[in-house]
DNA sequence: CTCCATTGACTTGTGCACAGTTCAATTGTG
DNA sequence: CACAATTGAACTGTGCACAAGTCAATGGAG
């Protein structure tokens, strides 16, 4: 009846909100979201990025973004402005406050590691089944996207 | 910098963005979203159940149900009624058309399946993971909660 | 140079996800 | 019985996620 890959499906869907949920107590201190603090972390390890850039990183459109970097800026983490050679182009760069996070948060990643008690041999082997099931996933996405 | 940690979230995170957005696919002939499907698998295989025992099976409150389970309703597969002997139960039933939708997607999962290209045996070792780590982390968010 | 297709960002509208609140029905306790 | 505590559902408000549409800037092709 429910097949596997359902089940499969409803596995991740459910392991992701609660890992989500996780991050929502964590960064609570800073009352960031999950997807907030992925942009910050994007922007802490590259410097400063387009949105289109961000997006592919993130895999998320400017639909998405365009929202959540309006709240990031009205707070003072980031500037955005459109680069003088092309301007289509939106950069977001980090102000001081933005890149005074990034020391603030340093125990963010070991406070996840330490509620997800997962073991790094373990945690490489997921990561590379979750990949290698996103990119077949994704690549049968846009195909029938044509 | 982006601790394994961290990764390991991003990965779920964007796995299960990319096949609820291959479910959106495969339901768009029915305009069902996969949080609606979900709740129809839930009561082809159980029965009538209430809105608590559906949050139970899903891990989602009322807050997210009512209007999902509002909008089922108004399309006609599922009906909703106080419990004569506990009217602070609400339980769910489906109507024939909601029932017949049972038949009608069958090739459902399938079609899942096909666009995850996974075998049974990795399905099945990745769901013991996710599962595992799910129940470590919804527990330590609970702790937490206190 | 003139169109025209493309690109990048933004906006609009719908539907989750979830914290927090409200409220009525029920249950437990003195 | 009275009454406090609990339970189940719904509602409110915020923030993703994403489809679809708009618009200005850019980059060809003729």
């Amino acid at each position: 009846m429910a097949g596997v890959d359902d089940m499969v499906c409803f596995s991740l869907y459910a392991a992701s909100r609660s890992t989500t949920q996780a991050y929502r107590r964590v960064l609570r201190p800073w009352d960031l979201t999950y997807p907030q603090y992925l942009v910050l972390v994007a922007l802490w390890t590259e410097g400063p990025l387009s949105v289109r850039r961000i997006g592919d990183r993130l895999a998320l459109d400017s639909g998405t973004l365009s929202p959540l970097l309006r709240r990031l800026e009205r707070r003072g983490y980031v500037t955005r402005g459109r680069r003088s050679d092309d301007e289509r182009v939106v950069d977001v760069s980090l102000t001081e406050a933005g890149e005074a996070l990034r020391d603030e948060m340093h125990e963010v990643p070991r406070q996840i590691a330490e509620c997800m008690g997962i073991g790094i041999d373990a945690a490489r082997a997921l990561m590379d089944s979750l990949h290698e099931l996103t990119a077949r996933v994704q690549a049968g996405n846009e195909a029938t996207a044509s």
